[in-house]
DNA sequence: GTATTGCATTTTGTATACAAAATTCAATAT
DNA sequence: ATATTGAATTTTGTATACAAAATGCAATAC
C-alpha cells in the first residue's frame, strides 16, 4: 500500500521504464521469461501496470508475448539487426535533413564539439569512450532533427541497437578509425545547413554498418556450410 | 503461423481491431473522449482489455491519453499529416527497394494487374475507385517489401492517413491525372527488378503528395494573413 | 443574470479475485 | 532407464472492487 516514487505520472510510466533499464542492463537476458507476480513484487506495485507496460514494450518488440505462456524478452538475430539497422537508414537520413534545415546557431556548436577529442588521433584506442560519444552523437540529431512521430519510432530503434550491441566490442559493429571521418563529414554537412548532403552522408555512415554486419552473417554461413562439408568426410 | 480469421487470440486484440475500426469509420471523431465504461458493455466485456486496446493505439498515436481524464481520439493537424507523409516517404521507399529486390514472378503479375482500369483513360473521373485501387497499391508493395518492424511501422502510418483523407475528396490529396504516372513507373520499376529506381520513384511519389500538402498549408495561413490585415482597417 | 461554492455522481488508476490454461513433478508403466 | 500419466501448483487472462480525482449541477451570493 506505499507509494513511494510519487514524482511518476502513474504506475504503467514507472513499470515501463524499470522494465526498459533493466533490458537494456541485461538484469533480464534476451530469451528469458518475465515473472509477472514476482516483479511486480520486487517493484512493490500489483500486476495491472506491469502488463500495462509489458504491451508497451510489446508494441517495441523489445518484448515478445506468447499467448497463455507469458512474456519473454526479445531475441534479436543479426539479419533482424540488418532490418533495423535498414530503418536507423533512412529515419536517421530523414533526421539528419531536418536537423540541417531547422538547426540553431548554438546547436551547430555543440555539434561540433562531437568527436573533437578523437579528430586528432591517428589512431582511436578508447573504444569504450567512442562508444558512448557515438550514441550521443545519434541521440542529438534525433533530438534536433526529429520530433513526434519520427522521434519516437528512433528512439526504439536505436535502443534496441544499443541493447543488442551492449556485449559487442563496446557496442562498435565498426572500428572507430573506419567511422570518424564519416562522422565528421555528417557533422559538416549539417553545420553548413544542407540537407541534402546531411541525408546521404548519414545514410551511406549506416549503410557501411549493414554492409558490415551482412559480410559477418555471409562468413558466419560460410563457416557453417564448410563444416557440413568436412564433417560428413570422417 | 498466424492466427488470423474469426477467431480471436485474446480480448485485447478484439478490442484493439473494433476500436480502430470506429476510428476509421468515424463513430469515434477526432477530439472525442472514449467512454470507458459505456464502450465495454457494449462490447461486451470489462474494462480490462479495452484499456489494454487503448494503450496500443496510444503508442501508434492515434489516441491521446490525457491523465486522469480520459482517452481522446487524436486529432491530426494539416502540419503533422506533412510529418506523417515524411515518415511515410522514406519507409515506402524503403519498401519498395526491398519489394523490387524479392518480388517473385507471379507477384510481378499481380502487380502489373494495378492500374490497368485507369492507365487507359484520358481522364478518370471515378475518384473513389481510384482511391481505393491507391490504397491497395500502397499495401501490397508493403506486403512485399516490408516484414516485421517496418511492416507494422508502415501500417500505423498508412493508416493514419487513411483515416485522416476519410472526408476529403476520397482520400485523395493530388488528382488522379497527376499520380497514375508515377505510380506507373513505381510498378515499372519493381517489375524490372531495380530496387535502386524503385525507391526513387517512390520517394518522388510521396514528396510530390509533400509538396502539395506544404501548399495548402501555405495558402491557408496566407489567407489568415490577409484576414488580419484587412479586418483592422475597419 | 452571471459567478462561486459545495456536494453528489461519474470516471480513472490500481489492486485483488478467480476460472481456465499451462507447467511441474512424482508415481506408474514400458 | 525412459516414457506416460495425472493430480498439485503456478501463471495467465479477465472481471470486479474501490479509493482518489475529475466532473457536473444545484444552491447561493454578487
Amino acid at each position: 500500500m506505499k507509494n513511494l516514487g510519487a514524482e511518476h505520472e502513474n504506475l504503467d510510466q514507472k513499470a515501463y521504464e524499470i522494465l526498459k533499464n533493466m533490458i537494456t542492463e541485461r538484469q533480464i537476458l534476451p530469451g528469458e521469461k518475465i515473472p509477472q507476480e514476482k516483479l511486480a513484487q520486487e517493484l512493490g506495485i500489483s500486476r495491472t501496470p506491469l502488463v500495462s507496460a509489458l504491451k508497451f514494450l510489446e508494441h517495441e518488440k523489445l518484448v515478445e508475448s506468447k499467448p497463455r505462456r507469458g512474456y519473454f524478452v526479445r531475441l534479436f538475430s543479426k539479419q533482424e539487426m540488418v532490418s533495423i539497422f535498414e530503418l536507423r537508414e533512412v529515419l536517421e537520413g530523414l533526421a539528419a535533413k531536418r536537423a540541417a534545415a531547422n538547426i540553431s546557431d548554438p546547436e551547430i556548436e555543440t555539434l561540433k564539439g562531437f568527436f573533437r577529442d578523437f579528430a586528432e588521433s591517428a589512431n582511436i584506442t578508447d573504444f569504450r569512450a567512442y562508444a558512448r560519444e557515438d550514441r550521443r552523437f545519434h541521440n542529438f540529431i534525433t533530438e534536433i532533427g526529429a520530433k513526434e512521430f519520427l522521434k519516437s519510432i528512433l528512439q526504439t530503434y536505436n535502443f534496441i541497437t544499443a541493447s543488442y550491441q551492449y556485449l559487442s566490442s563496446e557496442g562498435l559493429v565498426r572500428p572507430p578509425n573506419e567511422t570518424i571521418e564519416e562522422h565528421l563529414a555528417v557533422i559538416k554537412a549539417i553545420g553548413e545547413r544542407d540537407p541534402v548532403s546531411a541525408e546521404e552522408l548519414m545514410r551511406r555512415h549506416l549503410n557501411k554498418t549493414i554492409a558490415h554486419l551482412k559480410n559477418d552473417i555471409e562468413k558466419e554461413a560460410a563457416r557453417k556450410d564448410s563444416d557440413k562439408i568436412i564433417r560428413p568426410s570422417f
